[in-house]
DNA sequence: AGAAAACTTGCCGTAGACGTGAAGATGACG
DNA sequence: CGTCATCTTCACGTCTACGGCAAGTTTTCT
């Protein structure tokens, strides 16, 4: 049960890839995949070119899981989100730090383009959501009929003894 | 703009493949993908094989495009939530036509699996919601926050080339 | 040490959902 | 009667998001 860690950076925890596929339920694959297409890259990399795995990169992991699976984005969707969400990172660094590192026109460009991006997601999430009610709504009132239906054809009787008689 | 219909059938207005693709911004070819798959078959062909679409067909296939699009299902997942549809319906017909043609009992199983299979659709409606509401709610905050950053980071300045008038 | 496990970089394969011509038949129009 | 717009049926091409194998290296276990 001793879970494989390579700590050689600076004392943090690192994962090697099988343990974050073992930890996200994802394959090795995949997550060669998604590197492969920009969405995350391991912080460090070994001697041999293993891929070392930070906490944060396993949030980001995480994260474009969930983008893609609970909410049916694609990846270049997913990407568009974190590169919002990293401008977003970006930009409370570098204020905190030492504000005008890059000129301010710069940073009210990338500050603008995620506004725009997220603003477009919102719309986007809003028009979803009134579609899915309204089709919520439709399967309502189906099952109302149904159950209307049901009761018109008379009392339980589903929960026969062991053995049942089929009918056709 | 004369809409091309064919009303071959006892005079109830038919589309022709191409009109059904205009009317719901699929492709032919989508649509004849679709009869392959069985997931919707047009209710009567003209003399060289030519698709007649009545409303109903119309109907069906808005509600696969939907169900694909809005809901993320795959053609799979729709074909058994078309199904227990077509349990419905054959229900309400049966009942209206002639009551008792199949026995009660078989009447009883087919209502109740339609009655489950709709709650299950319910649900995972819900919690696809749900999903896409806290991720709205998420999103949100981090518009907050871009605002507010932006706000500080000076008045509009993109005067260079003036195409900065991105508002809403 | 030496086997076994885990990792690496290729590179080709696949399933779902269509796109995109090709080649030919049909019906409407001037 | 020729042309044009649509329609038909193959049949191969494409894009996404990986799966899977090979051949080689490194790490870990005993």
């Amino acid at each position: 049960m001793t879970v494989e860690l390579s700590a050689t950076d600076a004392g943090s925890v690192m994962f090697r890839i099988g343990e974050v596929a073992k930890l996200t339920g994802l394959t090795t694959r995949t997550l060669r995949y998604w590197e492969e297409q920009g969405l995350v890259t391991p912080s460090s990399y070994g001697g041999n070119g293993d891929r070392h795995y930070s906490a944060a990169d396993m949030a980001r992991v995480t994260r474009i899981r969930d983008l893609q699976k609970l909410l049916g984005f694609s990846l270049a969707e997913v990407r568009v989100v974190l590169d919002t969400e990293t401008v977003e990172v970006l930009d409370r660094v570098r204020s905190e730090w030492h504000s005008g590192e890059l000129p301010p026109v710069r940073q009210r460009q990338l500050v603008d383009e995620a506004i725009a991006a997220n603003d477009q997601l919102l719309e986007r999430l809003d028009t979803t959501v009134a579609r899915i009610e309204a089709f919520r709504a439709e399967r309502m009132a189906s099952g109302e009929r149904l159950r209307a239906r049901r009761t018109a054809l008379g009392p339980a009787q589903g929960a026969a003894s062991g053995d049942d008689a089929r009918e056709n």
